[in-house]
DNA sequence: CTCAAACCATAGCATCGCTAGTTGTTATAG
DNA sequence: CTATAACAACTAGCGATGCTATGGTTTGAG
């Protein structure tokens, strides 16, 4: 529902109607809407972290240029999944102790495909920089910030300046 | 009033009643609130465009790096216009020939930090994906998805692998 | 068979963005 | 000076939202 009509066409009522029950149910299995797309993220971290293994290893394409592809598609085909785990959550931390291991495992692999690159830098750090272009360049590519067309030029010089 | 209590605070109700106007009245000026988000994210890009203009130059630090702390200030200091700018306002685009000169001046600003060390590479994309970086930065950040007091790590490995 | 505990629906509250209809005021024409 | 047109702002209300209080129905244990 989300992914064909917006977030905004998600509501409890609607919602209702789609499981065949009335609306105040919904409120015995999430506190509220923003607990929904909580869980909703969650998810799709996992479905991220998926999609982040698979990338790497495969034959003829580094795994920096393969994790970060990978990435920017399952921005790019699950739109609605992604803002949810951006935009729409409120609260779900990295640093604390109390970090989901769905999100952890997401870093993880960001992490696992950037590090033979690290070269002696921290690997955390690089990590968090690789993970902020790529969600910047899926943020602003979104907002229609970026020229089309040119996706290729800024994935290879992201992936290039990142390697040395 | 979206600084302070955040964007879900304000109300066309509660607008009105600071203007000391009626309600309809706003809609005499803006044809939605989804206009008037826009209003405030245009006139929010010259102020960044004014804060990146200011950090060039400055003695004892490359333009690359001041920009870029400047960017990061910028959206420190002003949570609730960067998401007007970057997240509420839903129809600004950039590539299309009916780009707002407030924004393509933003662009520039973060095109001269840069030009300095593109060294042959096309200047365009380098800024894009500058750009995305520092958003993506921003955007982590402010969810919380990102390591407390690493900032300064974060921000010279980026501005460090751009300048290579 | 009884009774309590889940479970779920009806109805409603407060509030939202937005609009139709109306009234009071100002400017203009005769 | 008056009548009329134009404008500007307000009152009231519509549909829809997230969320909740209340009450009925089913289930299961003793």
């Amino acid at each position: 529902m989300a992914e064909s009509e917006g977030w905004d066409a998600v509501t409890t009522r609607r919602l209702s109607a789609e499981i065949e029950y009335s609306q105040p149910v919904i409120y015995k299995h999430f506190a509220s809407l923003d607990d929904l797309y909580e869980a909703v993220a969650l998810q799709s971290f996992t479905e991220l972290s998926d999609a982040l293994r698979e990338a790497r290893g495969v034959a003829g394409l580094d795994d920096v240029r393969a994790v970060a592809q990978a990435y920017l598609d399952f921005a790019d085909e699950h739109p609605a999944l992604y803002e949810a785990m951006f935009t729409r959550s409120t609260r779900l931390p990295f640093g604390d102790s109390e970090t989901p291991a769905a999100l952890t495992a997401a870093f993880a692999e960001l992490r696992a495909g950037i590090a033979s690159v690290a070269q002696g830098r921290d690997v955390d750090t690089l990590t968090e920089v690789f993970w902020a272009a790529l969600h910047g360049l899926v943020s602003l590519q979104r907002g229609g910030r970026l020229r089309h067309g040119a996706e290729d030029g800024r994935l290879g010089l992201l992936v290039e300046s990142l390697s040395l």
